[in-house]
DNA sequence: AGTATCGTCGTTTTT
DNA sequence: CGACGATACT
């Protein structure tokens, strides 16, 4: 085992001391997944079989790297079998076998957020409650932060402690819309991400032997970044731990970024009363930056009162100050940074992929994005709208899930009259009002037709059947075939594919090069050998396993099919940046209620985590760290003021170093600035109606040859008129404009005297 | 029925 | 400012 000479004495121990709670304290860049890894090459060479090893990381692509690292120490055999993936996958993966025993379809849907979110938008106009009052986001915060606690829908209308808080934010009815939503993914066999933790622990929490069988098959555990986890894992954890106890935990306190999304803090400090008899190790020694970055983080973290004491130090060599950039606006500050790359990529040919830009939020990408154009340098951005979210692939995805799950009441919504069969606004609503009548799906009223009470016309009736049998050809094929080839049959068989190739407009090309690249990655998808625990029978390669695959990729997961070799900066906000090393690091926009967010500064739990977040941004760089602030910035389209980030003072001032400017020294001292140049709301010009329009009266009044005036393309004359009142049409042939068609009923003409 | 325009809202951060 | 949903229009 010559690995293990590779490891310093604590991170040796962490490694091989296998039997037992430990919980190893990971300052930034002590060499955290090489101890990981190592660890489960140990225990492989110890002789404990893959299938009894579960490993849980935060990210998809963590799970993917560690698997190929262990992949070479251990071989790769041995690695497939591996339990490795997020608690997200990991658990639906479970869910999946298990699904019948929750009274769900082994092949449930799992709505993303937007799913979710359409939903209760449904279920908010459903009950005639005010928009404005029940914010969907906020429903929607609300219901996650209930499962991720694991109170159920009863739970919270019959807790009168929750009950008087949402009275209190006028909000009586959020308990009944988490109930009804929780019915309406039930029927629709769909599960959101936070379901995926709480249905985990409902599942093992009332199923004892399913408990003991999972308690039994993963007798040792790994978690990674366990300071980021919520209620709803950690209690999986401790339900799974608790028969063998091999639970090992890695983290930094320090790094805990995600308490908005309910992850606590607290399951790290605590996790040594839980099990008293837990072995700490720590890991102090940084591999990555120079001494002045650790100690400029360190001394920005020891601002924090909630925190394990950890002494983090390095061995490497004192390197550069950090540098420390004023800009007077955001194009500035891109500039700089651009202008920064492109110098030492000239002086000291450094290539792009040795850079990153990070940011607090996604919107100040555009700034930063503009000026790397401008200089012509390659980028590549992390988070923003995935690919899987735009909508023509949200749109070909829907009949995909349909064909795997029709009772998916938000894909059904997406397809049932797109592209355009004639199936309207009207008779979809009355398809809503049945099924929920009839306590059914809307795929089983349309499904069943002539049992279902619905006033619509043969017409529609027909086309509706049409819709159903299209549907029904899908999932045949779906069975049968894999999925490239279902895929590529719904593109053409939908029209989908059609409707972008006879538009030529950028957005249909586009749109057209999306879905090509989605089923290339279907292709991709199905060449995949099989595995020989993977039965044909459940066709493994088909639809079913490939929308289950993707369910829970997000962006960062996807591989570009564009993607070139040319190396490229990244820009990426800070919460995705963890994990991830660069030599050079910029970070972008430290202003006050930016950086710490603006929603933070009233809290001192909220700035901790501010400051955490500055932790890890700063703890990225390995070489060289830039700050950059600026003074003036756009946010909300007007100008604002801002001021230096207060973490920024909370570097000692030695550490820092203040670069002379680059271009054009333009001195900030012209009190011109001080003039707040708020952008004035343009005046809307309201064409006022003149004159009373054409009332039903009057309709019969215009003949070829009247003069009309019209409110926006002004006088014309009638030309030729077709059909009967009321839907007669006019042609009128307006000055200037030229001939337009229009409906008398609708187009308001004035007949001039 | 489908499109153009209007109006509102928001900004953390993501599995 | 920009995205997106609601509405107004033809």
């Amino acid at each position: 085992m010559s690995y293990l000479e590779e490891l310093n004495e604590v991170q040796r121990k962490a490694v091989t001391h296998t039997e037992g709670p430990v919980m190893v304290l990971a300052g930034a860049g002590s060499g955290k997944t090489r101890v990981l890894t190592y660890r489960i090459a140990y225990l492989l060479e110890s002789g404990v079989d893959p299938y009894n090893i579960l490993a849980l990381t935060f990210t998809n692509k963590a799970a993917r790297e560690m698997k190929a690292r262990i992949s070479k120490i251990a071989g790769e055999d041995m690695a497939k079998s591996l339990w490795m993936g997020t608690f997200h996958s990991v658990f639906a993966r479970i869910l999946r076998f298990e699904a019948d025993k929750l009274g769900f379809p082994s092949n449930f849907t799992i709505y993303d957020s937007d799913d979710s979110k359409s939903l209760l938008r449904t279920l908010i106009k459903e009950q005639n409650l005010d928009d404005k009052v029940y914010k969907v986001n906020q429903v929607q915060n609300r219901i996650s932060s209930a499962k991720n606690s694991l109170i159920s829908a009863e739970q919270y209308q019959n807790d009168t402690f929750i009950y008087n808080e949402d009275l209190q934010a006028k909000k009586p009815m959020l308990g009944k819309l988490y109930g009804m939503y929780v019915k309406r993914c039930f029927k629709s066999g769909a599960m959101d991400f936070d379901d995926l933790l709480y249905l985990t622990n409902i599942l093992l929490r009332d199923q004892a032997e399913v408990l003991l069988k999972y308690q039994d098959k993963f007798r040792y555990i790994m978690v990674d970044e366990f300071q980021d986890t919520n209620y709803a894992q950690s209690n999986i954890l401790k339900m799974l731990a608790a028969r063998h106890e091999n639970i090992c935990v890695v983290g930094d306190d320090a790094q805990s970024i995600y308490a908005f999304r309910g992850a606590n803090i607290q399951n790290i400090l605590n996790f040594k009363n839980q099990y008293p008899d837990v072995a700490i190790y720590k890991l102090e020694q940084n591999y990555r930056s120079t001494k002045n970055i650790v100690q400029a983080a360190n001394q920005v973290i020891s601002k924090n009162k909630e925190q394990l004491k950890k002494d983090v130090w390095t061995s490497n060599a004192d390197g550069e100050q950090i540098k420390l950039v004023k800009c007077l606006s955001e194009t500035e500050e891109g500039s700089f940074v651009a202008g920064e790359i492109l110098d030492l990529k000239a002086k000291e040919s450094i290539n792009e992929d040795q850079f990153a830009i990070l940011y607090r939020t996604n919107a100040q990408s555009r700034a930063l994005e503009e000026a790397l154009r401008k200089r012509n340098i390659p980028y590549r951005i992390f988070g923003g709208t995935s690919f899987y979210q735009r909508k023509e692939i949200k749109d070909i995805l829907a009949y995909f899930r349909m064909a795997i799950n029709p009772n998916d009441e938000e894909a059904f919504k997406r397809v049932i009259n797109y592209p355009a069969r004639g199936i309207g606004q009207t008779s979809v609503d009355r398809i809503l009002i049945a099924a929920s009548e009839e306590g059914k799906s809307q795929w089983e009223i349309v499904s069943d037709l002539e049992a279902a009470h619905l006033n619509i016309n043969t017409g529609i009736r027909n086309r509706i059947k049409e819709f159903v049998d299209l549907i029904k050809s899908f999932q045949i094929l779906a069975s049968q075939d894999d999925a490239y080839e279902v895929g590529n049959h719904i593109a053409s068989a939908t029209g989908i594919l059609k409707l972008f190739y006879s538009d030529k407009s950028p957005e249909s090309v586009s749109r057209y090069e999306n879905i090509q690249e989605l089923l290339a990655g279907m292709k991709e998808f199905s060449e995949i050998p099989l595995e020989p625990d993977e039965n044909p029978e459940e066709n493994p390669r088909g639809l079913g396993s490939f929308i289950q695959d993707i369910a829970l990729l997000t962006d960062t997961d996807v591989k570009d099919q564009k993607e070139d070799d040319q190396p490229k900066v990244a820009l990426m906000t800070v919460h995705s940046a963890k994990g991830l090393e660069f030599p050079y690091v910029f970070i972008a926009g430290l202003e006050e209620n930016l950086f710490p967010s603006q929603l933070s500064v009233n809290s001192r739990k909220d700035l901790e985590e501010e400051r955490r977040l500055f932790y890890v941004a700063l703890t990225r760089a390995e070489k060289r760290a830039y700050l950059s602030f600026a003074t003036t910035r756009f946010r909300y389209g007007s100008m604002v003021y801002s001021e230096p980030s207060r973490f920024l003072s909370e570097i000692d001032q030695s550490l820092i170093e203040m670069p002379k400017r680059m271009s054009g020294e333009q001195r900030t001292t012209s009190s011109s600035y001080k003039l707040s140049r708020q952008a004035i709301p343009r005046k809307l010009v309201k064409p006022t109606a003149s004159g009373n329009g054409v009332s039903g009266a009057a309709m019969d009044q215009i003949k070829i040859g009247t003069r009309v005036n019209h409110a926006r393309f002004g006088r014309g004359e009638v030309v030729g008129l077709e059909g009967e009142l009321p839907n007669r049409k006019a042609t009128v042939d307006f000055k200037g404009i030229g001939k337009k068609q229009l409906l008398l009923k609708f187009a308001q003409l004035q007949i001039m005297e």
